[in-house]
DNA sequence: GCAAAAGTGTTCCAGATACACCCATGT
DNA sequence: ACATGGGTGTATCTGGAACACTTTTGC
């Protein structure tokens, strides 16, 4: 037992998982197996540890989703209003992480029944505020793909152009000109050449590129 | 006494306030009356009620220090050092908020032994991590009058284009060019002339304009 | 040799920048 | 009349958008 002169509310982190799998932007949510909202789909997440900072406690819970450590991984939100956990008064910060397409792998959580990606058009109805949670994660993507790199994080170490521009036409929806796009990327020098090509199928190999500096994200403009 | 399952952090708010008073962008600090950091100057803020949301508190905290209400308050990180509270575990939900010049009057707080407005290249020693807060609120602050109507928030209702143009050049600390300037801030179609003018010394009279909606802040371009 | 994706340049337009003089007023 | 800040237009530059054909490979 916790015995407080006040009272304090509990405070969790929630994390909007994304990636790119099947020519879609998916996120991870896991089914809930207790009470409130045992059965509904909710975005991973738990109470923070007393001895953690809230980034720490994002990032063992995306450990614990998905075995992943080394995700970009950026600060959303915080939500709280009094009434959004049934059970106690409960401020969630919510964060978003981006996970290269190659590194997927699904670890099956304790207190989770199932876990499953989902398009963004295809979300089943969320428990608690996380339909928010998720629309705010979104926007901000789209948004900082355009006045960032953030778009890069969806990539393998090693990727081709090509791959580079899927990730940006699935994100914002819409097709991109071949020529302006590679002339736009090339132009932020932060990629280069591996000096390696990828031979895939009967036509031309494409170049591969690597980013200059992994794991940051540049503000570009 | 209130007693949990599971330990608790508190949650307080603090609100990093800006203004521009004297051609310099200026923060609102309070001097603490109580420990810990008695007497060290720090950002206003508190506790939040268990049967009020973050904003909420933040706009309490805010017309506590202030008189004001109806202030443009945004949300700006939440700031979770495990030690950053010599007292006991504190997560502080940071904001940020803009009064109009005119607006300025100061309200003494109960738990502070002095108020002040200091301009951002003099400001003392602060309390917690405040130091590192005030640095991301001017980031943001900086950052987003590029591409919102935000600077408009430190204007009072009615103002002269010369009074805009002096705002975005105290905070972004660079002479613009007026005739740009003024063409810029008419494109956007966020302001309107009243059709009154203003007569201010011995010299020709500037038309006022006002913010065709206030109180909104539009994301441009 | 043909199908399939990779790669490559130029023209055009819009928005940003640089720049200097006349206007209305108070004293 | 003069000092003071208010107000105005044009030429240039730059970054984004539109647009079509050649290259390399596997079968």
């Amino acid at each position: 037992m916790f015995q407080y002169e006040y009272p304090h509310p509990a405070v969790t982190v929630d994390i909007t998982i994304f990636t790119i799998r099947d020519n879609q932007l998916k996120l991870l949510l896991i089914r809930r197996a207790l009470d409130p909202y045992r059965g509904r789909w909710a975005l991973p997440g738990g109470f923070i540890n007393m001895d953690e900072d809230l980034e720490s406690a994002a990032r063992r819970e995306l450990a614990e989703e998905t075995g992943l450590s080394g995700i970009y991984l950026e600060q959303l939100y915080t939500y709280s209003k009094p009434d959004r956990d049934p059970r106690e008064r409960v401020i969630t910060v919510a964060y978003y992480a981006l996970i290269p397409s190659d590194k997927l792998r699904l670890y099956a959580a304790t207190d989770a029944e199932a876990v499953g990606w989902f398009g963004l058009e295809e979300l089943p109805k969320l428990a608690f505020d996380h339909a928010e949670i998720v629309t705010t994660a979104h926007e901000r993507l789209v948004a900082k793909l355009d006045y960032s790199t953030l778009g890069f994080q969806f990539l393998a170490d090693e990727f081709t152009l090509m791959e580079l521009q899927r990730v940006y036409e699935i994100i914002l929806q819409e097709e991109l000109d071949k020529r302006n796009f590679r002339k736009w990327a090339l132009a932020l020098d932060q990629i280069e050449e591996t000096g390696e090509q990828r031979r895939d199928g009967p036509h031309r190999p494409a170049k591969l590129y690597r980013v200059k500096s992994p794991g940051t994200v540049a503000i570009i403009k």
